[in-house]
DNA sequence: GTCTATACCGCGATAGAC
DNA sequence: GTCTATCGCGGTATAGAC
């Protein structure tokens, strides 16, 4: 449970291997089945080694996690965004670029399964989590509708929550849940359902 | 991975605690870090009548999740309500009684934990997920939204979704999540914001 | 049908050579 | 520092008594 290092002195490539090789591992199978034997043999190093630099699993673990959380994942829901467009521009493009990102990295939706089943036994890295992605995706959003002088919108901390909030549903049925051919749906329905709210529009006035 | 049954003429109340205290151990640690000994001994029974009741630990497995799948927690999102009431009495019920029910419901974070974080290796308990859960939640408040007179909606399917997904994201993040601390907010700012849109009006408008 | 006892394997973690 | 070899435990699954 202690994400503190007691190691260093060590080759910094090797860290860096066994924690490639842990991401594949642990995304790939789940913390409880992943072996500390494969994660090795992933990283092209021995058992020794990896106890060498890591405590133990769990210690691995939590630091492979919080490198994830902090870096490659960070900002999959938060990249800048053209500013000088129209709202509709501006929000169907973030929510595509979500949407896209999350399809396309392969081992991201691994990463949400792992963050989400360990978050009762690694509570700490569902917190970093909140803190990192779901914390600044809601952050960025809400600014943007605060600023943006086209938009007046009565709460938008909750209207940010709901659409960050549908999005994030819709790719956790759909792709997360395999939920495609059993409940269809189109990504633009939902993306242009949700920004008629967010204007208070309707799609027949917008073509106007 | 499959689900027949190979069994059977075998005490059906034996069957039933092992299922029991299967459903106490995996919702507890999971797939992988349960074993087929602590089933046992949750069961009060031998290893071995476990294992003359269902093939190996896969096959409990799955036997479980499709038991609570279909019955337990099949309707957490769709009982019934009160449907003479306004749009906004109805609309309010319904997120206020499935967040209540999902936060008190002890166990059932740590089913839909377990459904999304084995979601990749057992695909077909996440499929029966979707069509229990969220599909039935989906069609009847898209039923609701297609028949309530006072709404007009352009697309009701789309905004079905709409709204699940910010209530169960909103309860994925705050409960799941742990994040209540890291990014607090009151449910009744995301319910009236998302009553709001639905409705098409504003806050002060209701109040008029 | 259900038990006790056990086969057999892979796990996390470490000792000791180099 | 990194390796090979190994320890001891706990895992899934089964054989055989009753």
């Amino acid at each position: 449970m202690n994400p503190e290092k007691p190691e260093r002195q060590l080759s910094p490539e090797k860290t860096a291997a066994i924690l490639a090789g842990g991401m594949q591992e642990f995304l790939a199978r789940g913390y409880a089945a992943t072996s500390m034997d494969r994660v090795a043999i992933a990283a092209k190093v021995s058992k020794a080694t990896v106890y060498s630099h890591f405590r133990d699993k769990e210690s691995l673990f939590v630091a492979l996690i919080h490198q994830l959380v902090e870096g490659k994942f960070r900002t999959i829901f938060a990249e800048e965004e053209a500013l000088q467009a129209t709202p509709q521009e501006f929000l169907s493009g973030l929510a595509n670029r979500v949407l896209d990102t999350a399809t396309n990295e392969p081992q991201f939706l691994n990463f949400m399964r792992l963050i989400i089943g360990e978050s009762e036994r690694f509570p700490q890295l569902a917190r970093a989590f909140v803190q990192n992605v779901e914390q600044i995706s809601f952050s960025r959003l809400c600014q943007y509708f605060t600023h943006c002088p086209q938009l007046k919108l009565a709460d938008p901390e909750a209207t940010a929550r709901i659409f960050v909030g549908a999005i994030v549903h819709f790719l956790i049925v759909q792709e997360m849940l395999h939920g495609k051919d059993i409940v269809p749906m189109e990504r633009t329905r939902i993306i242009t359902t949700l920004i008629e709210y967010v204007t208070n529009r309707t799609g027949d006035e917008q073509n106007r």
